[in-house]
DNA sequence: ACCTGAACACCGTTCAAGT
DNA sequence: ACCTGAACACCGTTCAAGT
């Protein structure tokens, strides 16, 4: 309504505005079917037809937001699991397997997007290199705890993935089912590490809840 | 258009042929959003007005079809794990997770839907057993193989609930990642019971493929 | 070069009417 | 008691037209 007109050139300023309006939909209702073309455009101030200047389709449109999310959340696990790396290398696998979920919880509608099986095509990059990104860095964690001495041998690939399968569970199922008696994100994440990876217990470090309370049961609940 | 209009009583029938139909549309699509009422009333022949006098909305319909995934799936993981008994509660645990692998790999529509965040009420049963029928299952068998000395101790519904975390996490991302590098199912649930139940490699049955080549790789590239 | 108005075939749902 | 015909407000997408 009170958008300017775009001058020459200026047709990329709406492209990334649609994206952004796209983003801040799947954010805000958690739900991609609520991301409509009317909806986007509408935040944006143009009409519909106005899209498909830019895009050629609305899936191409939810495709890029998607690419978005997963740079978002290697970042974000890459970044969480980076500075805990003093504390040693447990202490950054865990940090970022946690950065991980925290990721999941606060963006439950990208996060859910970013696994939509009914995309035809899969999500990779034009390098080829694409959405393993994150998982790379697990691997690559893992190895290091390895290396350290910390864990037990084994093909640090098979070891990372069962846990990318155990947290992209947890991050979905605890979103699918609130009435589950879900334990504290720590506990589950200490769980995994100490039993899939291999971490005696007293190699984990001590929980420091950031803004949460400290779990209400023992972690030693698991490993006995 | 061939169908003969029902007489008193006869509405149920509709009913159930609405579920049959929605159902397989959920199956053959593999996609929620293929699932829509022309598509449903048109393979019972009838017009969508009709669809309405047997339920309130799509919502609740869908709904029903949900809950028969949820006994399928129940009674078949059940089933399996019960044909595996004589073998030992190690290998009743071990038909259990991939009786649950293979029905999402077969039925990945109806799987998605079980799962599907977006329905608003949790999908609770009216006695409140609700959908844990198969987790709590999955305890009972987690626990035998504990009572049978062959795993550690610990709390055996954490212990269920990364094995549940984790198999459900296998079962979707293998259906939204066709590109990644799976291992065989009976690889990946060897390596959760050796580490998440904590079965010494002896313990584990030797894998019966049925219908499915032996794995390419030892499973003992998980444990050293 | 960039955007709009009007229309298309869909969708879930409702409501009056038919038998 | 059970179902239909016609309509409603939506949806993604297209196409001619405007500046």
């Amino acid at each position: 309504m009170a958008r300017t007109r775009s001058v020459r050139g200026e047709g990329a300023r709406l492209r990334g505005e649609l994206l952004d309006a796209a983003e801040r939909l799947l954010a805000e209702h958690g739900d991609e079917r609520s991301v409509t073309i009317r909806a986007i455009v509408g935040q944006a101030g143009v009409t519909p037809p106005a899209l498909y200047l830019h895009f050629p389709d609305k899936q191409t449109l939810i495709r890029e937001v998607v690419m978005r999310g997963y740079d978002d959340l290697a970042r974000t696990t890459a970044a969480a699991a980076k500075d805990a790396r003093d504390a040693g290398a447990v202490a950054a696998l865990r940090a970022g397997m946690l950065a991980y979920l925290g990721w999941a919880e606060r963006h439950p509608g990208r996060y859910r997007a970013l696994f939509d099986a009914r995309r035809e095509t899969q999500l990779l990059r034009a390098d080829g290199t694409g959405t393993s990104v994150a998982f790379d860095g697990l691997v690559a964690r893992v190895a290091a705890v390895q290396a350290a001495g910390a864990a037990r041998a084994g093909d640090p690939v098979r070891i990372a993935t069962l846990l990318w399968a155990a947290e992209h569970g947890l991050a979905t199922l605890r979103a699918a089912r609130d009435r589950f008696p879900w334990p504290p994100a720590e506990e589950l994440v200490d769980g995994l590490i100490m039993t899939v990876v291999g971490v005696p217990v007293e190699e984990l470090p001590t929980s420091e809840p950031v803004g949460r309370e400290p779990p209400a049961r023992s972690r030693s609940s698991l490993v006995s």
